[in-house]
DNA sequence: CCTCGTGCTTGCATATTGCAAGTGAAAAAT
DNA sequence: ATTTTTCACTTGCAATATGCAAGCACGAGG
């Protein structure tokens, strides 16, 4: 009954879905990135994605029900890539992620900042920024709050003090 | 500063770490399972892990700090594998996958009874839960709760509403 | 000694990843 | 209108990871 996979254990089949190197970091480039084009993912990609891995991503996570595609009306090959309800609610599990990271592993300080905010403010702020990205990606009304923008800011601040590169 | 790979985001280093499809696996059932011997994780495994990958993966999890192991003293030839404060963190991780598994992907019934009462149970009971595994793991004293007993009690229970296998 | 159970390795076929270069269509420039 | 550039995505191929089956070493028991 529970479909092709290896078994129907709910975490089992999670890492089936994202259970790779790229699947998850395409989606919080998507997510906190705001990237929403190929070339956007492919050209500020934190980590160098390789282009026929983002293809091959884009498609899975797109047939998996993660992300959605619509031309742009400007540039007709242009896809723009938007969060399904289901890859918004990957906020927490991104969060935990990242608070788990930037505990036990050697994060770099700007990286973190984010990470840091998130953790810090908990569920209501996962809550906060999942409405948002319902209004950026769902065409959902905008909230009062934009997380999106606070996240953004203490990265760019954090970025500021160390002005050389990484 | 960010050691060998690809960034220093957080969100990626975990998946540097944990990004595969049987590392969670294998910790999931060391602590859900409680299969402290390679010959548990094998022979009781829900996904039926090669014993190649689980050699490796018990190998790098070590490495990683995410394990240790200890011989048995009853058979020096034996290892027993126990989570480090590490990877009991990361039980509110599996939690989230285990609630984003059972919500979005098509969970087995007996399967997902695990991850719904943690998923009721939010911190307070993943706290309890991380207790009982530093006291099984870490030798810290006995908790007064065993979410561990309450988990599988009630998977059993499913399982005996279901008699004939899956 | 022999044998069996057990933790782990090895060989080898197949699948996935990563790099570099290429393709084809639409936009922009001339 | 024709050339050039941009852009989304492919393709070829080497390197690595996975999966299966069989094998090996070592200790305990007889």
């Amino acid at each position: 009954m529970p479909q092709t996979g290896r078994s129907g254990c709910p975490i089992n089949l999670t890492l089936e879905q994202l259970g790779d190197r790229w699947s998850l970091i395409v989606i919080r480039d998507v997510m906190f990135g705001n990237r929403r084009t190929y070339g956007e993912l492919l050209a500020q990609s934190e980590e160098g994605i390789a282009s026929n891995i983002l293809a091959d991503r884009l498609k899975r996570l797109t047939a998996a029900g993660l992300l959605t595609r619509r031309p742009d009306p400007r540039h007709r090959q242009k896809g723009i890539y938007s969060l399904t309800e289901a890859a918004i609610e990957l906020v927490p599990l991104l969060a935990h992620m990242g608070a788990w990271g930037r505990r036990h592993l050697r994060p770099s300080r700007e990286l973190s900042v984010r990470a840091e905010l998130l953790e810090k403010g908990g569920p209501p702020l996962w809550n906060a920024f999942m409405d948002e990205l319902r209004h950026l990606h769902l065409g959902a009304p905008r909230p009062p709050r934009s997380v999106f923008s606070e996240l953004q800011a203490a990265y760019e601040k954090a970025l500021a003090r160390r002005p050389a590169g990484s």
